[in-house]
Order: C-alpha cells, then sequence, then structure tokens
DNA sequence: AACCATACCAACCGCAAATAG
DNA sequence: GCTATTTGCGGTTGGTATGGT
C-alpha cells in the first residue's frame, strides 16, 4: 500500500533540538495534551515532523522521565524482562516508571550487553558462552521453570499466584505467524530446543507478559515496611492476553502500567489476567 | 597539545500495526 | 472489506564527550 511521507522533508528541520524548539513542544502539548502528532508541529509552529516531535516528547521532554544513572535493580530488571520478552523495549519500558523505550535500549547495547559477556553470558539467548545448549545450565534451568509456571494452572506453587474472574475468553484469534523476535532461535541441531515463548499459547490463551519491580511481601509479613528495591524486591509478572501492554491493570504491583492509556484499561476489563508474584533470586 | 579510539546517546529511518474513512 | 493515514516500535546512524597514547 502507497504511504505518503510522514512530513514535507522539504521544511522541516532536523537534527538537534533547540531550546526554542522545546519550549514550543512543551507550551503546546501543556496546552492541548499529546495526541495528533501529525498536525502537531504546524498547529505548534514547528518545522519538525509529527514522527519526531512525538520521540522528542517521550524521550527527553516528558515530565515523568526519571533521567540519571540505571540503579544495579533496574539493570536486573531489565535483563530478566529481556531474557523473557526479547528486544520488546517498549514493553520493557514499560514495567520501568520514568525510562523510555529508547533510553533502554541504548542502555542495554553499551552497558548490559558488556555486562552480560563478562558474566559468561550470551546476551541475546542468555545461556551461557561456553556451554551452548548445555541443557543443565542454572540458568535456563530457571528460565524453563518460570515458564512451567506460566504454563501451569494458576494457583500451584508457593508462589502467589491469583487469577481474577473474567468474561470472554474465547474471543482472541491466534495469529497465523507467531512472533519473530530476533531472539527466537531455530531449532538447532543437538541442542535442546528453546522453551516455547511465555505467551501461554498452547494453553489456547493468547498470553502476554509484562513484568516488574514490585514491593515483595511474604505471605506472613504485616503488609507494612516496604523496603527499597532490591531487598525484598520482587518480580511481578502480570500475564495476560496481547493486547494489554499494561500490566498495572488490575494488578496492584504498581508498576508503571498503571500509567498506561485509557485504551489499554478498557481492554483490561475485559481480558483475562493472572498475578504471579516471586521473590528474586539472590535478592535481585 | 594533538590525534585516535571508544563510549554514549539523541535522533532518524523504515516497517508494521492500528485506526479512520 | 478495502485503502489511506497515523502512530508506535525497533534498528541504525551520526555527533559529541571522554579516555588513552
Amino acid at each position: 500500500m502507497g504511504r505518503s511521507p510522514c512530513c514535507e522533508k522539504a521544511h522541516t528541520n532536523k537534527g538537534a533540538w533547540t531550546k526554542e524548539e522545546d519550549q514550543r513542544l512543551i507550551a503546546y502539548i501543556k496546552a492541548h495534551g499529546e495526541g495528533c502528532w501529525r498536525s502537531l508541529p504546524k498547529a505548534a509552529g514547528l518545522l519538525r515532523c509529527g514522527k519526531s516531535c512525538r520521540l522528542r516528547w517521550i524521550n527527553y521532554l516528558r515530565p515523568d522521565l526519571k533521567r540519571g544513572n540505571f540503579t544495579e535493580e533496574e539493570d536486573e530488571l531489565i535483563i530478566k524482562l529481556h531474557e523473557l520478552l526479547g528486544n520488546k523495549w517498549s514493553l520493557i519500558a514499560g514495567r520501568l516508571p520514568g525510562r523510555t523505550d529508547n533510553e533502554i535500549k541504548n542502555y542495554w547495547n553499551t552497558h548490559i550487553k558488556r555486562k552480560l559477556l563478562a558474566r559468561g553470558m550470551d546476551p541475546h539467548t542468555h545461556r551461557p558462552l561456553n556451554a551452548i545448549a548445555m541443557p543443565g545450565q542454572p540458568q535456563q534451568l530457571r528460565a524453563a521453570h518460570e515458564r512451567q509456571h506460566f504454563a501451569a494452572a494458576p494457583g500451584g506453587s508457593h508462589h502467589h499466584f491469583q487469577q481474577q474472574p473474567q468474561q470472554d475468553l474465547s474471543s482472541s484469534a491466534e495469529p497465523a505467524c507467531s512472533h519473530s523476535s530476533e531472539d527466537d532461535e531455530p531449532s538447532g541441531s543437538g541442542a535442546t530446543p528453546p522453551p516455547p515463548p511465555p505467551t501461554g499459547r498452547h494453553l489456547g490463551i493468547d498470553l502476554n507478559l509484562s513484568i516488574s519491580l514490585a514491593p515483595y511481601q511474604a505471605e506472613d509479613e504485616p503488609a507494612v515496611k516496604q523496603e527499597p528495591a532490591g531487598h525484598n524486591a520482587a518480580v511481578c509478572l502480570c500475564l495476560n492476553r496481547l493486547g494489554l501492554q499494561g500490566a498495572g491493570e488490575g494488578c496492584s504491583c504498581g508498576g508503571a502500567g498503571a500509567a498506561s492509556s485509557s485504551m489499554q484499561q478498557q481492554q483490561a476489563s475485559t481480558q483475562r489476567m493472572f498475578r504471579f508474584i516471586a521473590p528474586l533470586e539472590g535478592g535481585q
């Protein structure tokens, strides 16, 4: 299908944004809110294409951006999320409040990749570099273990695993093709086939996975104190149907998904959701 | 001080999904 | 149901900063 260019390239600025442009964009969005990026530049008096404005706002100007160095907890969460989701930067960013997909992507490529390599882990597969397809590796076992939890009927195990009742389990049609993350490995010869992605498709339920730092509280502990992330931090795995990106809806984990769009919230109301909370190993 | 290599990150590009008409 | 348009995402690039020689 033919596509018109996103903007009149001849009449748009490119490259770094000036302070004045930033101010114009901020002022416009403050006054009118986000949306309709296509017409925003003209309305705001900017010689930029809408795409560029959107990117600038999302990645740099948004008031809720955290900026600054990533914490150790964030590092570990990103690694965990990447292991489970692959290069789904927007999904990963959705679980890290104040971080953008672009930021996380850059951080992954510049820091975490190296960090994993230093640990002897393949940053793509999250498997040990020197033991390709060794089925007994702890990391792999752990991942497989987690995936089994997703596949298992809810309610089992020592973890919190809550099932929230809801209607409409049958409406989601299965896409013909599976997702094509570059992390997907062909079932290599001699190697143990990689476990299926944690989408729950084999259950007949099209599941999506989201994950976030959440204050973890053991079942018997009083619900009072919240340790800083890292000690009692837990991973909240909110399994939900594809299309529901922000797991904060319907989940009290308080992750960034709570700030998701109204559309997603609407979806949440009609989608099955499980909660899975498990303490991170080693205090991660 | 000058040069080079590397690291970092903002921004761009192209594609695909979602939405509108 | 089809086509056009808009939005969002992931990969990549290019400019700047920093460190080493």
